[in-house]
DNA sequence: TGCTAATTGCAACAATATTACAATTAACCT
DNA sequence: AGGTTAATTGTAATATTGTTGCAATTAGCA
C-alpha cells in the first residue's frame, strides 16, 4: 500500500517527463513517513540506516527538483542562518521580498495575525511565534517593466 | 543621525545587560542600511570594504543574539537548504511546527491567503509564492503537560 | 533485449557554522 | 580619569552543509 501523496508525487514526475527512479523513490518514501522535516543528510542517515545508500549529491538533486516541482518545501525553522533582517515590527512578522532586486519589507497586520491564529488553534496548535515570507515583485520593479 | 532602530534596538541591548559594543554597532549598522537580508558573510565582506574586520565567529554570535531579543530575523528565501518537507496543499503553504516533539503539519486556507494577498498588493506588491511558518506546541504536546 | 538520454556516483572543492581557549574591552567602581 | 573584571571578541581548528565536473549507471522506450 503505496501513500496518496507519493501516488501524487510519482504522477507529476511522470507528467513533467522526469524519470521515476530507485533514489527518488527512496526519498519520497522517507520524507513521507517522517512527521518533522528533514535535512538532505538526515535523509541519508535514516537511509543508511535501512542498508540503503545514496550519495548527499543525489539527495541534494532529487531536494531541488522536488521543491521546484512543488512536490516539496524548504522550510526554515529550526535550521541554519543563511539570511539575516532587522526586525521592524513587533508581534507578526511578514516579509515581501522581491525576487527581482531583492528588496525586502516588512509589515504586520494584527487581524491577519488573530485570524491565522485562530485557524491554527482550531487544530489544536498553540502558536508562540510567527513568521510569513511573499515572494513577488515590487512596486518599483512592475513599474519598470 | 542615528536611525531609530538602531537607538530601539541600542536600548534593548542596554536593558537587557548586553554591553554595547563596536561590533555590535557595525552589524546593526550594516543591517540598517541594507534594504535587502545579508548573511553573515555578506555583513563582513561589506565592513570589510570599509576598512573594518570582524571576526566571522563574532558575526555569527551577534546574529544569534539579535534573533534571540527579537532584533533580527531569520529568512528563508534565496538561502540554503537546510530542512524540506513533502507539500500537501496546494497554494498556500502553511506549517504548524511543534517546538516539544518537532512534528510538522500544514494548512491551507483560502480566504486567508487573499486577505494576505490583498494586503501586500496595497503596497504595491505583486506575491507568487507564499510560505508560512507557526512554531508553538501541538495538541498532542499540551495534552502531555 | 538493446539504445540512449537522463540520472546517479565519485572526487574535489567551496561555503557555512560551531567549539575551546586566549586576548581584549565596555561598564562599573572608586 | 584610571583600575578591575565579567562579558565579549579573535584565533585556530574542526564540523557541517552545499556545489561542480565528469565518468558510470539506469529508466524508459523501440
Ligand atoms: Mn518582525
Ligand atoms: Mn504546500
Ligand atoms: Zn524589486
Ligand atoms: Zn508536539
Amino acid at each position: 500500500m503505496i501513500a496518496p501523496v507519493i501516488q501524487d508525487s510519482i504522477r507529476v514526475l511522470q507528467t513533467q517527463g522526469y524519470k521515476v527512479t530507485k533514489p527518488r523513490r527512496q526519498v519520497l518514501g522517507v520524507l513521507e513517513e517522517a512527521q518533522k522535516s528533514l535535512s538532505p543528510y538526515d535523509i541519508q542517515r535514516i537511509l543508511r540506516q535501512r542498508g540503503k545508500y545514496l550519495n548527499h549529491v543525489t539527495i541534494y538533486r532529487i531536494l531541488h527538483l522536488f521543491c521546484r516541482l512543488n512536490l516539496a518545501h524548504k522550510v526554515l525553522s529550526a535550521g541554519g542562518f543563511v539570511k539575516c533582517v532587522l526586525d521592524k515590527k513587533e508581534g507578526c512578522h511578514r516579509f515581501l521580498i522581491c525576487r527581482c532586486c531583492g528588496t525586502l519589507q516588512e509589515f504586520a497586520d494584527d487581524e491577519l495575525c488573530q485570524h491565522e491564529k485562530k485557524l491554527a488553534q482550531n487544530s489544536g496548535f498553540h502558536t508562540e511565534y510567527h513568521l510569513s515570507e511573499s515572494l513577488g515583485i515590487c512596486s518599483d520593479c512592475s513599474k519598470k517593466q
